[in-house]
DNA sequence: TGTACATCAGTGAACGCGCGTTCACTGATGTAC
DNA sequence: TGTACATCAGTGAACGCGCGTTCACTGATGTAC
């Protein structure tokens, strides 16, 4: 039953990212290692072959679903420079889509409470993705100084990510549309 | 054994004390039922005499701890008035004490990704506490019409929820104390 | 290039452990007379 | 007011279950000759 190196790879691989939804999906603590290795297609037996601990799984699952998210990101903000830029961002972000689709959006989000709790290496592998998002939208203020442009983004990110979180918390639906709307209006007027 | 009704009221109460703070501390899934019965002095047997299930408790305990976040806000902010009044909550929610003490602290930003998992009453109770929030904030800016008023609070809330988030699940400390600072001093200038 | 053997990715059963929950029991409290 | 009995808050052992992790095993892959 052994696999070429290739297929290894690729399954590790694979496993990383069923992980870093499930995760997302379920939290940290409500996603076993035997649901993630069921969800990529495996029996749970092989994951050690791959993974020293569970706790890895989520620090390597948590950088990889940083990254996804700022390549989204980075997409949409290269293209377009100032004003544009940052409400592109912001109506990716701040969208019912992402709100209803945590299992594929920011991390930072689906997971925060549970990443102030977890150790090193997973908190690393987040504030690198949050230093990440900071800077993709910082580059985004037109005519600001880099000290004053950062300092702005990395209210803009907090103020995203909290905002994405009490929209899916809150119960009525209109509530949770106004937080997203009110966010990305006064987020975009500064 | 059996204890007077006046003392197993005080006994439930303090369960749900306990749990409050426990939950906050270790996350809903870190702290289970033994753990809060153990803080509470009391064996876990005796848990089912004064709640259906753990969800129960969990719904309880977060809006028992809403209520005191609540009352501590109210009594900052109800003396002074604008811009006084909001900076004093500022000053009191996005301070290092707070960050560094979530057991005492604010649910919304404690469990906020856990929250967004769980069942309708505890996200019913953790609603009406956010909403409390919004309000109370939105009545500190001064000359502002009240559905104006309520729109920046809705944002301003959220922004806090994720930079206390944010700043306790970043690595490095100036960042950390960075996105407190930041979040203080744009929300206050507003 | 062909053969013999070591490697190791993936399987599936099993491990100890802690979880939420149940239950028989206790004895002080509260109630009925 | 005093007595007899039912109630029920709290105890501690036990339950089934799912968790993270381990392990003997398999057979295709990769390597040494």
């Amino acid at each position: 039953m052994k696999k070429s190196k290739i297929e290894a790879a690729e399954t590790r691989r694979r496993i990383i990212k069923t992980a870093s939804a499930e995760f997302r999906r379920k939290g940290i603590n409500g996603a076993g290692v035997n649901d993630v290795m069921a969800a990529a297609g495996l029996t749970h037996g092989g994951f050690y072959r791959h993974f020293a601990s569970k706790d890895q799984l989520v620090a390597e699952a948590c950088a990889a679903a940083m990254g996804s998210v700022e390549e989204t990101n980075k997409a949409l903000a290269c293209p377009a420079l100032g004003k544009d830029g940052i409400e592109a961002i912001l109506a990716e972000y701040l969208s019912t889509d992402h709100r209803d689709n945590p299992a594929e959006g920011c991390v930072l989000a689906g997971l925060g409470s549970e990443l102030a709790r977890s150790d090193d290496q997973t908190r690393a592998a987040a504030t690198a993705g949050f230093l990440r998002l900071v800077d993709a939208f910082s580059q985004q203020y037109p005519g600001m100084k880099p000290q004053a442009a950062k300092a702005r983004a990395l209210v803009a990110v907090s103020a995203m990510i909290g905002a994405i979180t009490m929209s899916r918390i809150v119960i009525d639906p209109k509530l949770s549309a106004a937080i997203l709307r009110q966010t990305k209006k006064q987020l975009a007027a500064v």
